[in-house]
DNA sequence: GTCTATAAACGGATAGAC
DNA sequence: GTCTATCCGTTTATAGAC
């Protein structure tokens, strides 16, 4: 791995753990084995790098959340491969989390690819639960962006619940709630 | 007000702004308009003054959520009430934020009342569940518990939604959305 | 109670040598 | 490309005067 790839790699980590605002160029060094010169030599400074580091975890969400839709069965069936798949849940959302960070939220440029990320998100539900309706799964009188919205949220804070009470748990169980909700009354 | 009031009060405001993590003893010092010595003199710490902020706001949310607890009506509209009560949408959730701070989780002292306060929560809302089911206003299959925990995170993650856009439009989205699944087949 | 002084480490870079 | 030196402000206090 090249420097300039364990300096984006060490910055993934950091926001992922501490968030911006709590992430040091000096940790990120350390952490890539990296120099101070380096750093600056491969990227404009920390929000350049930053930038770097969240569009790589961006393309990387993507990819993995692709996979739960690209599953096949069911809209419902989909919706909980999305909602069941495995996650590291005490370490949150890389992305949903960087919302909390108030440098992140103040500049356009950071802010682009985490809105991006979840607005893709939320089109790809909408569009299963589209599909749902369709198909006769879900009543014809629910609203499909809503429902993603709704799955996306109860995922995101899911983590939130998660973390306050130091387990997993909690997070289990919002899913778990969601998907007796959305059940087609078979 | 008096200055250690000042103190916690800018805190408060700090803690809900940029998180624990990116709140410095300086900045609250000059929101509070107190000296240096009069902050260390009032508390022990950074440390002991966001804990007394942190209590203080958890306080105030129990006080704030009650009230739409106890508006009466079905358990559907008391569950409506909660979720469609005023908010600054996009400020975010004073408590669930800090589940996000490195700082906080690592310390115990700074996590038990954000978890208390949380957990509170899911309980009340459980138990309005419970009364739901008990009352056929939903689904005997329902597990009270789950819905609450549901209904929790769909409210945490609806900021996250939010702030990522910007507007708070994907948050009463994800509103709408649960409350047409919690919706009793009238 | 509040003020000012002091301090060692960190934050986020820039400059120039190699 | 990487290294070391330097820089100015901030962080999170402690000490002691008033």
């Amino acid at each position: 791995m090249s420097t300039s790839d364990r300096l984006i790699e060490s910055t993934r980590e950091l926001l992922w753990e501490r968030g911006y605002v709590g992430t040091s160029p000096k940790a990120i060094q350390q952490r890539a084995d990296a120099g101070q010169g380096s750093m600056y030599h491969h990227f404009g400074g920390k929000q350049d790098l930053a930038l770097a580091a969240i569009e790589r975890t961006a393309q990387e969400m993507r990819a993995t959340a692709a996979k739960s839709f690209d599953g096949g069965g069911s809209a419902y069936a989909r919706i909980e491969a999305y909602l069941r798949r495995e996650r590291d849940v005490l370490r949150g959302c890389p992305i949903g989390r960087l919302t909390m960070d108030p440098d992140v939220i103040a500049s356009d440029a950071l802010r682009a690819p985490v809105d991006d990320t979840i607005d893709w998100l939320r089109e790809q539900l909408a569009g299963i639960a589209e599909e749902g309706k369709e198909q006769g799964e879900f009543a014809p009188s629910l609203d499909a962006e809503e429902i993603a919205a709704t799955i996306v949220a109860t995922v995101q804070g899911g983590y939130v619940l998660a973390r306050a009470s130091g387990s997993p748990a909690a997070f289990d169980a919002g899913v778990r709630g969601l998907l007796s909700l959305l059940a087609p009354a078979a």
